[in-house]
DNA sequence: GACGCATGTGAATACCATTTACATAACCGG
DNA sequence: CCGGTTATGTAAATGGTATTCACATGCGTC
């Protein structure tokens, strides 16, 4: 079979052949256009050549599509800051930082997956597989913050699932407020990346993570 | 005339009498129960008992109206903001806490609001009112942080914006991810204001604010 | 080669946003 | 009090979207 569905000509065939990655990707161009409210279902229909109707062959309605999206996308994000994390290279603190750039570059290169997976208001409790998806994206913060605790004595040790927990709600704050595809809602006199970096830095600090203010350099250097 | 535009007998005379202050109402309604994107402007003028063509007599399409909801929401915020700031007393280390519950409080108390505030996608380049309104919200965040800073030694000190637009962006993360009114996204092993409080003791503490983990009760009497 | 299942079509239903021409009444000057 | 002007509301029309249903097509399989 034709993967695309096309005859020699370029027409399409009755059967599309791969119709639900096409509007998949139309999904993605079309929310990155104009958000996730503005993604039609009948836009993706026209954009992938079929009728109105036969989306609904791949998807129960149009949340389920975007609930995919999501899903695609916590996967995505999950695997970036994995290998941001690189399983705490060269050393934990600075591979926590390149955690938190990869975040911020994932919410500014993949803005229509970042709204599906935060801003389309879909409820996690209905999807396992979004859940699970999401679950695994929050586990490298997670990952990141216990190596990181793990570096104090036990007695000034915080609980690593509030440290990840802060480190999520700021670079999520900082990604929808400064930081999004469009140029962020307001400006800044510093790169999104500086404001986080910068803000992990005095949070990390006032933990003790750091017992100075460090060049990272020579912490690179030290591992 | 009657206000609300009601005969003896209940029934509406012909002119509505109040219909944009009620459209907003309707629209706080339905924005809290279904989010910005299940709002529609065909709702709020059956909630309001008039036609499907009135509303464009008040708005001139359903975006003012959300951007009407949302400027209103910002004028609210920033005066619960301003009161629980109340210019820094007893002393600016509890009232910069006080505002970071009272952010909170906003978010979780008036979903409707916040939602329209942040995650309608409005352009605020495009509505000079609307930007004046979370400039003023802001305008309390950079406030408390530059009585902050002003505690501690010049060399020591940070750039006050910097340190609001973190306390912003952490209590925005927090708000979006955790504390939002339909219980939020995700389980949390303590109440989002525990959570934002330790979060910005520990960057205060980075900071150099505090020199020491402090009971706030203390601080309290201290002051 | 016939059959069944997966996939796509067309048409129908029911909403919604927005516009237009028209209706009503509130207000205002005389 | 009266007539004109303006603000506010209505009904109907247009065009778009989501969703469903009966029907069509053709891939894969026996």
């Amino acid at each position: 079979m034709s993967w695309s569905g096309r005859g020699q000509d370029g027409r399409r065939s009755y059967h599309h052949g791969n119709l639900r990655e096409a509007l998949i990707e139309a999904a993605l161009e079309l929310i990155a256009k104009k958000g996730p409210a503005g993604f039609t279902f009948a836009d993706a229909a026209r954009w992938a050549g079929v009728s109105s109707a036969a989306p609904y062959r791949h998807f129960r309605d149009r949340e389920e599509l975007i609930a995919d999206v999501a899903r695609r996308g916590f996967e995505l994000f999950a695997d970036r800051l994995e290998h941001a994390w690189d399983d705490g290279r060269p050393n934990p603190f600075t591979a926590f930082e390149n955690v938190g750039r990869a975040y911020l570059a994932f919410a500014r290169d993949e803005p229509a997956y970042y709204s599906a997976m935060f801003e389309a208001g879909l409820s996690f409790d209905d999807d396992p597989a979004l859940r699970q998806a999401s679950d695994r994206s929050f586990a490298v913060l997670r990952q990141a913050s216990d190596a990181l605790c793990a570096r104090l004595p036990p007695e000034k040790r915080p609980p690593a699932l509030m440290m990840s927990l802060h480190a999520w709600a700021l670079s999520h704050g900082i990604a929808s407020l400064f930081s999004r595809g469009d140029g962020g809602r307001r400006k800044l006199p510093m790169a999104p990346e500086e404001l986080l970096e910068a803000g992990m830095l005095i949070y990390l600090q006032g933990l003790g993570v750091i017992p100075e203010p460090v060049d990272t350099k020579a912490e690179s250097r030290k591992a």
